[in-house]
Order: C-alpha cells, then structure tokens, then sequence
DNA sequence: ATCGGTACCTGCACGC
DNA sequence: TGCGTGCAGGTACCGA
C-alpha cells in the first residue's frame, strides 16, 4: 500500500494525537509482524513512556520516545495505523494513548513494529529522501548503477520512500523507458528524471496520498491521488498526452506501467 | 558486489 | 455457487 506520500499522509494526521502524549498500555497479537520482538517485554518498555515526536523516513515511522527508544513501524502493503477505530479481525496490535487507542492493522502481515535503543541499521543504510537529495548527489547515484531504471527507483537504498506507483508516474512525467539503463542517462534526461520526482511526490502528498484500493489515512480518511495517475494500472487506457494505450510489462517482478510512445527506449 | 527471481501472507476479481 | 488462477502499495534472502 503506502509509499512515501501516504506514509507522510499518515504521519501528519496521527502526529496531534501522538506528540507528547503517554503510552498507557500496549498489545501485541500477531508474533509474525514483530519479527523476533518479544510481546510482553515491548509492552512492558512502552507502557508509561510519553511520545516525544513522530517522524518519516522514506516508508518507516518512527515513534521517538523518552529514553531515546524508537518503535519502528513499516506498513509493508497492507498496514494501516487508525485512531480511535474498531479492532477488526486483522488488527494486531493496540496501543493506547492518553488520547485514545492507535490501531495496527495489516492484512498480508508484510508490516512490522519493532522496538529499538537507537536508529537500527535497516533504517540507517537508507538512501537520501527524495524531496531534500539535491540534483547532483541525484546524478551521481545514477552514474554508478547499471540496472534499470524502473528497478532503481524500486531500491531503497538509492532514494528511500519511492514505490511502483510513483516510480511508474515519475518515470512517465520524465519521458523516460521503465528499461533505460540508469548510467546511461544523460544530464538532460537526469534533470527530467529528478524534477518528476520531485513533483509526483508533492502533488501526491498535497491530495493526501493514493487509495488504490484500502489505503486510509491516521483518521480513516482516503486520498485522492488515484485519480490523477496517468499510467499506474491504467493498462490499455489512452494515455492522457497522445491516446496511445498505456502498457504493461514487468520489471523485477513489479508490474510496470508505461506509454510505448511516449516514454521510446 | 550486483543483479534477478522467489518467498512471505491475505483478499479480491475474473473465467470456467 | 465454487474453484483455480493471477494480481496487489512491501522487503529479505538466495544463488548466479
């Protein structure tokens, strides 16, 4: 589900509700999006501990809280973090606030919720965040790698926070084949490239993110993103610049949107 | 060291 | 109605 715009939408509406609030009481009900953490010991460190800020980086959040503890949460494809919602049948864990309960709920279980003493390495060794990386360290990164660029833009730890959706869109603003070989860019198609993300990014953070399907944000409110895509899942579609079908092809295992005309190898 | 392919899970849409 | 198939916003791990 989320990328970096939803992962920032739900950021901003959970954040009045979390900032130096206390934990009260936490619950853990699924062993698996723990990923090795011991329920009871997590519940234990949380309970009583207030929150001091919540913050992104790229798709992770990270709840900073007294002690310089982190819990850690990434929401895979189908986690959600609800305020104030009805557990349901895949909600697997509840922590309560002096403001009310958050919800975790994942569907597919491809999230996670650990607690750590510091920033943990899978965090640490994240690329740049696409919305403060300057042009040139941008530039640099492509020269240095040779696979694809769809494929690039997939890889964390070249920009944190881009998924398929934005990687397909930005790569369509840009002009450019979801094949094209990332060293192999010029400094024009570069710039292209860059200010695409740039732009994919904002405009989708400002429409509240993409609900393809059941992405909500922190308050249960859906974005509207979804209607401004030009080639995500729009296979066979005329595409919004020359009416050429839109087309689908696979990159990585990753369903791969893209304008045959437009975007020429 | 870098790549692509596979595995992990559940739910949904589709064709038969 | 029910069953099989393919697909879905994610990353980690494996072997080449």
């Amino acid at each position: 589900m989320p990328e970096l715009p939803e992962v920032e939408t739900i950021r901003r509406s959970l954040e009045p509700h979390v900032a130096g609030r206390r934990i009260l009481a936490a619950e853990f009900l699924c062993l698996r999006v723990l990923r090795g953490g011991d329920p009871d010991e997590m519940a234990a460190r949380l309970a009583g501990r207030r929150v001091i800020a919540l913050r992104r980086r790229g798709k992770f959040l990270l709840f900073e809280l007294e002690g310089g503890l982190i819990l850690l949460v990434h929401l895979g494809m189908t986690g959600k973090l609800l305020m104030g919602a009805e557990p349901g049948p895949h909600t697997h864990a509840i922590i309560t606030l002096e403001s009310g309960a958050l919800l975790y709920d994942d569907s597919r279980q491809f999230g996670c919720l650990e607690l750590h003493d510091s920033v943990p390495a899978r965090v640490a060794r994240l690329g740049p965040e696409p919305l403060e990386v300057g042009f040139e360290e941008f530039a640099r990164g492509l020269r240095k790698r040779r696979t694809r660029l769809k494929a690039l833009l997939l890889d964390q730890r070249f920009l944190r926070g881009l998924g398929n959706i934005y990687a397909d869109e930005a790569l369509f603003r840009a002009r450019i084949h979801p094949f094209a070989v990332a060293a192999r860019l010029g400094p024009e198609r570069a710039r292209r490239l860059y200010d695409a993300i740039v732009e994919v990014l904002g405009e989708a953070i400002a429409a509240g993110g993409s609900s393809i399907s059941d992405y909500v944000d922190g308050n249960g409110r859906r974005g509207f993103f979804q209607t401004r895509h030009r080639v995500y899942q729009r296979t066979g579609e005329p595409c919004v610049v020359c009416g050429t079908p839109i087309r689908r092809t696979l990159v990585a295992q990753r369903g791969t949107h893209y304008c045959p005309r437009c975007q020429r190898r």
